[in-house]
DNA sequence: TATAATAATGACCAACCAGTCATATGTCAA
DNA sequence: TTGACATATGACTGGTTGGTCATTATTATA
């Protein structure tokens, strides 16, 4: 296997167990059944390592959820659906999500910190999404405490579902949330998050990247990438990018074949926003 | 100023900074302007400090939350008085509460976790009583769901509270939760957290303590404090508690009494539960 | 097979840590 | 003034850390 990925993989566990500071170097080489030395080919400091797992795993979590509310068709069971991908792929990608609620209060290391805010953002602005296809200009002055509630109940049951080792019906407490966050959206009146205050604790803007950045994005993919319909999927979308010709369609079963591969959900996320779908 | 105090209060600001692994003793004594060894006059390890600090300043939380309940009058407001006294007490103590947050994850040390599951348990009962008091037995099946929301509101915007540098109203606040409370309990019908499942979470019962034990603590505390009405108080509750023979509201008042003291907020705390105020 | 290039090793380094202890300073009573 | 006791000091110990680098092993090329 790859040694970056054998890192990556290994390391992740004990993290998640033990938290950043609490393992060492020498923990993860001999946990790999590598030298001390070999570590620092791959990677140039611990941060860095830090910083990669999280731009990995974290993207695979913001993809499903975004996904699943850019891409459900009714709104009848849409609140349902996304508390349920939610949680789902918090608890497939338990590792990285302790990690970064362990984390989140003090993060050791500005890059780290900055990925967290990035991560933070980009979830808020799904949520939006969801807030807004389901109840449109109706809320007005409540939607930014909804959105602010509907983030407080994923954090706060992630939590009990990661850090209690009791089997949890998740399909049950998505139909509890799903009902809880509907009554709240109906009825409450007295918001406490406010759009300003919403913006004020931005901290940093998840800038949009740019046609060209994107482009570097997926010719390095591309490169990385053995041959198969993911790799030929990105060379299509990279030359649409530059030469739109395609139809929307066709972008977006593009779009989805790449989702399928586990290292792919960052461009695909990107790429979703980009064409719009 | 008596050593071992000034130790805990000059600590108590760099923890909550950094977090507990992040502050060496060096930067304590430095901080406090002694020496190394002083330090290990006042306690036997970097542990002990830190369990010192947690018993003492967590129990002043703790007290202020479930006086608030316990004291209340008219349920009318007792929603709004309790979310109110729940933030301004987490304002007071922003330090404390800080790194109640930051270790809560990952506690480094069985001590410090055993007090952190004892001081969840305890909020948890406060806001049990609360829950009883406002609603009796018309829950049923929605009461320990309810007591969680109520949990996982606090911790949600304590944490916007503390880690965000802006003034905020806690009166609003406090308004919006309570309107959001009373909308979940008088609406909601599918639980997710049942009684079942908060026994689970559990972990450590947090034993009522005996007579004798009671009778100890205050023992203890009578010989720390110099003369004064706290002390006074402190006294007849001593005899009381061995052989009963004043009145209720007497009782009740020289529990108010020994309250206004910062470092007998447990006592206050414990007797009220032992009288059944 | 010989040579060059790359991958991997682990002893080593400086920095830091919690905790110790011989020594020094201050403070009483006799 | 003396001596006994409590208080305070900071150099020191043994251990751990992230990170380096001269050396060795492996692979590719010719």
């Amino acid at each position: 296997m790859n040694k970056k990925q054998l890192i990556m993989e290994k390391s992740l566990e004990l993290f998640a167990q033990k938290g950043f500071e609490g393992v060492s170097i020498q923990q993860i080489t001999d946990y790999c059944g590598i030298s001390k030395g070999a570590f620092y080919l791959s990677f140039k400091s611990k941060s860095e390592l830090i910083v990669a797992l999280i731009d990995d795993f974290m993207m695979q979590i913001v993809d499903d959820i975004d996904h699943s509310v850019k891409n459900s068709t009714s709104n009848e069971n849409l609140l349902y659906e996304f508390y349920f991908t939610a949680f789902h792929s918090t608890e497939k990608h338990s590792d990285i999500t302790k990690i970064l609620i362990k984390e989140e209060t003090h993060p050791f290391n500005k890059d780290l910190l900055h990925k967290m805010i990035y991560f933070e953002e980009l979830i808020k602005n799904t949520i939006i999404a969801l807030v807004e296809k389901l109840y449109g200009d109706e809320l007005k002055h409540m939607k930014y405490d909804l959105v602010y509630c509907i983030r407080g109940f994923i954090k706060t049951y992630s939590q009990f579902l990661l850090f209690h080792q009791i089997p949890v019906d998740i399909s049950l407490l998505s139909r509890s949330l799903a009902e809880k966050t509907s009554l709240l959206a109906r009825h409450s009146s007295i918001p406490f998050i406010t759009k300003d205050l919403m913006e004020v604790t931005k901290g940093l803007i998840p800038e949009e990247p740019t046609k060209e950045q994107l482009a570097n994005l997926l010719e390095q993919k591309i490169s990385e990438l053995e041959n198969s319909v993911q790799k030929e999927s990105l060379e299509l979308l990279s030359q649409e990018l530059l030469e739109p010709s395609l139809q929307r369609a066709l972008i977006k079963g593009l779009i989805e074949n790449i989702r399928l591969h586990p290292h792919c959900k960052e461009i695909s996320y990107l790429l979703r926003n980009y064409f719009k779908m």
